[in-house]
DNA sequence: CATTTCACCTGGTGGC
DNA sequence: TGCCACCAGGTGAAAT
C-alpha cells in the first residue's frame, strides 16, 4: 500500500509510541511469505530487545533494538525490518482490543501496548538482522527527498526505459512508487511513456523538484488514504484529496478539465493529462 | 547488463 | 443475490 509518505508517517507514528518499550513476547502466523528471517528466529531475537527508536528508509521501516542486559548501552544490537508490500499495516494497540483478519505478528510490549503487522494480500516482508553478524540495514536506491540536481540526472543519463519505470526501480530512488510517479510526473508536465535518458537537464530538474515537493505535502498531510491506508494510530490520510490524476481516470484534469487517460506501462496502471504532460 | 513480464495474494467494485 | 472480470500503495525472479 505504502509509498515513501505512507511510511514515513507510520514510522513516526510507531516511534512516537514506543521508542523506550521493551519487547515481552512476540507472536507470528503461520503463514511462511511475510518471513524472511524464520519466524522462530524472529521471536527468539526479538524477545526482551528494547526499542531504540523507528525510522524509514525507502519504504522500509527500520526498528533499532537494544539488549537490555547490556544496559548503558545504547547502540543497537539488532534491527527488525518491516516493508509493507501493498497492503500492509503497522499499527500499536492495546492487546485486548479485537485482532483484525490477516494479523501475522503481534509483539507484546512492557508498557502493555502491542505492535500489530496485518496483511492481507501478503506482499509484506518481516526481517530481523543481528548487527553483531551482519550489516545494518541499507536501501539500493538514493533518498528523494534529499538528492540534489546533478545527482539526480545523472540516475536517468543514457536510459532507455521509460522516465515512471525509471522513477519506479528501487535501486535508482527508492521509495516512490504508483502513486508519486504519476503526481510528480504530472506536476512537472512530462508523459510517463518519456524515454528517461531523453528528458532535458531543465525536464529532469522540474521533475525532481516536483517529486520533492510532493512527497513533502504528502508527508505533511499523512500520506494518501486510497482505500484502506492507515497510521500507527489507525487514522487515514489525506493527500488523496489532492491527487491531480492517479485513481482520476475519465475526470477532468484539474488546470485545463481535459479528461485524464489511463495506460499500462511497466504493469501498472497510469494516469496523466494527455494536454499538460508533453 | 538493461529492460520487460509475470507470479505472488486477498478483497472491493461494478457489469450482467 | 450470484458470478465474473478487473483493479488495487510492491517487488523479485524469470524471460527477452
Amino acid at each position: 500500500m505504502p509509498e515513501l509518505p505512507e511510511v514515513e508517517t507510520i514510522a513516526r507514528g510507531v516511534d512516537a509510541r514506543v521508542r523506550g518499550d521493551q519487547i515481552v513476547e512476540a507472536w507470528f502466523s503461520s503463514h511462511p511469505q511475510p518471513f524472511k528471517t524464520p519466524p522462530d528466529l524472529q521471536a527468539k531475537g526479538l524477545e526482551g530487545r528494547v526499542i531504540l527508536n523507528v525510522h524509514r528508509t525507502g519504504k522500509h521501516i527500520v526498528c533499532e533494538l537494544g539488549s537490555p542486559s547490556e544496559d548503558k548501552n545504547t547502540d543497537p544490537s539488532a534491527q527488525w525490518i518491516v516493508h509493507l508490500g501493498m497492503t500492509g499495516r503497522l499499527l500499536v494497540t492495546t492487546p485486548a482490543g479485537p485482532v483484525a483478519n490477516h494479523t501475522h505478528a503481534r509483539l507484546r510490549l512492557a508498557s502493555g501496548r502491542e505492535i500489530r503487522f496485518v496483511d492481507p494480500r501478503r506482499f509484506g516482508r518481516l526481517e530481523l538482522i543481528d548487527l553483531k553478524r551482519t550489516a545494518g540495514f541499507r536501501g539500493a536506491g538514493k533518498e528523494p527527498l534529499t538528492i540534489g540536481a546533478d545527482e539526480f540526472a545523472a540516475l536517468f543519463r543514457s536510459r532507455k526505459l521509460a522516465i515512471k519505470a525509471a522513477l519506479l526501480n528501487q535501486t535508482l530512488l527508492t521509495g516512490v512508487g504508483n502513486i508519486y510517479a504519476d503526481e510528480s510526473l504530472f506536476r512537472a508536465g512530462i508523459r510517463p511513456r518519456r524515454r528517461a535518458g531523453r528528458l532535458t537537464r531543465a525536464e529532469l530538474e522540474r521533475l525532481r523538484l516536483a517529486l520533492q515537493n510532493v512527497l513533502q505535502r504528502a508527508i505533511r498531510l499523512g500520506g494518501s488514504s486510497v482505500s484502506d491506508y492507515v497510521d500507527a494510530d489507525g487514522v487515514r490520510g489525506f493527500f488523496q484529496l489532492e491527487h491531480c490524476v492517479y485513481l482520476r481516470t475519465g475526470e477532468p484534469c484539474r488546470t485545463c478539465m481535459t479528461p485524464i487517460c489511463r495506460i499500462l506501462l511497466a504493469g501498472r496502471g497510469t494516469h496523466y493529462c494527455p494536454k499538460c504532460q508533453v
